[in-house]
DNA sequence: AACTATTTATAAGA
DNA sequence: TTCTTATAAATAGTT
């Protein structure tokens, strides 16, 4: 979805793959939260970057406290 | 991404509902799968539709099996 | 389930 | 890292 097609291969680029996982995660978290919206779904999403920073949407989540 | 745009708000027609949950998950299990490919992220993600049917992507899963 | 018109996401660039 | 823009990809409505 932009100027070249993607490749499903890791990105050996550390900055691009950064910023890619940044782009990403956003738009992933988004979508994750459309669908349990528009389709009343119960949705739980978890994603840890590669530095191990973790990244969560819940439909029922409270708080982002450990569960 | 369609003939309209979307208003974030519940779909009440059960069926446009269930057809757009179907394609929607699909689209979604995709990009988690692709974040985590591209760069280089553990992910995991569970979807339950309105009945309850469970749907899931991990980059760790063996299986399908409970936890 | 297939098809397309359009919207949306995003890769690359600034 | 935030904004812009061209283009790929997802998908809403249709058949």
């Amino acid at each position: 979805m932009g100027r070249g097609r993607v490749q499903l291969k890791r990105i050996e680029n550390k900055i691009s793959r950064q910023v890619t996982f940044s782009k990403r995660r956003t738009g992933l978290l988004k979508k994750a939260h459309e669908i349990s919206v528009l389709c009343d779904a119960d949705v739980a999403l978890i994603v840890f970057s590669t530095k191990g920073k973790l990244f969560e949407y819940s439909t029922h989540s409270r708080s982002s406290s450990v569960l």
